[in-house]
DNA sequence: TTGAAAGCGCTACCAG
DNA sequence: CTGGTAGCGCTTTCAA
């Protein structure tokens, strides 16, 4: 079913149905009716890849993300959805699971979709990825990673303000042992988190031991974490998480070692999903605006929705602290 | 960047070009590298809507879900994905958020794209929906809803038995006031389960109070539905819970009402996510095999995975009953 | 082993 | 207001 046997069947031409089919310019009523009449008859759907290669333009914006079961990435994908939604584009997802090849993979692919826009949401990072990106024009905005350009924007967060924060917060309340979990990521931002984790440490609370240990993105990840940590001798008053994921995987993990959490053992998250508010106990963590993000990763993107937004930006966010119950004055030291 | 100017500079014709590309037929070895190098110099990317309306097939498949941030669908997500990318499709997913008219769009959507074949895993339904599915010859595999046919494939589970099974199990422990929290959706499964609940106390437990009740599905309805169960009057001494989800805000709600899980009263699931294990208490719930259900989506779908498995066929999937800490006896009747 | 050319289904421009 | 038609970028015979 083409084009051609609807126009047939409608008794007009191709460029008429094309017509009535994209509300372009004026088609005499009886003649629509008639067309439309023969769409239904026939069960027809246009295809929309001939269209877009006519058209030389796609209405589709592609996003990729590390873990779009983290809810995290998931929400960023959904308000950038409604954005493109509500201005006639579609959004297609990919995910990574963090690695590098994949992400190269799905990146080759949304270029051979010829999306209008391309949302770059993960951490891991491919050397040559950002210039042969920067090479085709395609739109592109970056998070945490890569530099603006002509084509390419930038939305980053502010990881170390935010680490900092936790890490006074907590040497505050009297922790001097904590515990890093991370999890594995081939470069950027993850290391980062931790390696701001590290400086921050040393250099507001050099009083303080720690440990950092990384595993994968996921509620097992931050169980078996802090199964390391807790049978390794290492006894942290705080677990500091890279993510609020992780962190309730963490929780479940101390409190089946019998630890009372914050009474034994302070727990932190970071992005402040709406899970951390559900979690036992709720999540002392970072928040991390991913409406927010959603939107400015939309408006980088497509130009029309864009007031003044001229691509080659860079936006930083900073994190705020929210204090829930996972968290509380450090135990006293236990041999 | 096109095939042509690939072929301009690499000096030969664009149907050379096509046949490297393609690893198709024999190409003399030193073409092949001239054309790789045109490519590279030029990073050159084909065009995918160019090249499925010329092959006159695509090779992605797509899958429609009611609500990917649940991980139940994303689950199956996962596991039809992996399975795809290894016989070298792509899926695209969609989301609808329970919206029937955000389906019929979604559907038309993949149609125009063409798919390979097309998974609905969805609640809520539009009438003609599926004879618009059986129309086009496009297969399909529904979850939970429409019938077989010569393109149509359904897997089912039967939440009847499921529903049976926590039933009797709470009635076993003397509960006797039970609460069911559903979720909003047009039709189907959801009502079904609903229905099922209803019809096997009335059957299994004639001597049970009950009631109903619905919201939206997250971890924020759960918790709403719990809050207005709670403060209705009816004081259950079991809640029910269409989904793990739901049972996980349930659970958030119950416990700062000052109730513990589960000696003032018990809460079960459905689907057993990974994140019902993780919940405090841990959660009671259903097993459905999402993994199973995923590649049986695949083989359906794509007949040269199928290992003489027809199109058309029905399959249904018996839940399991899973024990964990978030159900007990009954509490001793209270004023 | 390679090239020429006919489409795939749709849009858009130019006439009428 | 409507029809004819030249592409969009790629694959695929058919010949050479």
């Amino acid at each position: 079913m083409s084009l051609t046997e609807v126009a047939k069947r409608a008794g007009v031409s191709t460029a008429t149905v094309s017509r009535v089919l994209n509300q372009a310019s004026v088609v005499r009523n009886s003649t629509r009716q008639r067309v439309m009449r023969a769409v239904s008859e026939l069960n027809y759907h246009p295809n929309l890849h001939a269209r877009s290669l006519a058209k030389g333009a796609s209405r589709t914006i592609g996003m990729i993300a590390s873990n779009l079961q983290n809810p995290f990435f998931f929400d960023i994908f959904r308000t950038l959805e409604a954005d493109a939604h509500a201005h006639g584009y579609e959004v297609v997802a990919a995910n990574t699971d963090y690695d590098a090849a994949h992400l190269v993979r799905s990146v080759r692919l949304m270029i051979g979709r010829r999306v209008a826009g391309l949302a770059v949401i993960v951490s891991e990072m491919n050397k040559d990825l950002i210039s042969e990106l920067a090479a085709s024009k395609l739109r592109v905005v970056f998070y945490d990673v890569g530099t603006p350009c002509r084509t390419i924007s930038n939305i980053r967060v502010n990881y170390r303000r935010g680490i900092e924060r936790v890490v006074e917060y907590l040497h505050s309340l009297n922790h001097r042992r904590l515990a890093f979990v991370g999890h594995h990521a081939a470069l950027g931002p993850l290391s980062e988190r931790e390696k701001a984790f590290i400086e921050t440490v040393s250099r507001y609370a050099p009083d303080t031991e720690w440990r950092t240990l990384a595993t994968h993105d996921a509620l097992e990840g931050g169980q078996q974490a802090a199964h390391e940590i807790l049978s390794s001798g290492f006894n942290p008053t705080a677990i500091i998480c890279v993510n609020d994921i992780m962190a309730v995987g963490v929780l479940r993990e101390v409190r089946e070692r019998g630890f009372r959490v914050p009474q034994d053992i302070s727990v932190t998250g970071f992005d402040n999903i709406k899970l951390s508010e559900f979690a036992y106990p709720s999540l002392t963590t970072l928040h991390i605006p991913r409406d927010r993000i959603g939107h400015l990763a939309f408006s980088m993107l497509v130009p029309e929705s864009a007031r003044g937004k001229a691509p080659g930006r860079e936006i930083v966010i900073e994190p705020e602290l929210v204090l829930r119950d996972s968290t509380g004055p450090a135990a006293r030291a236990t041999a």
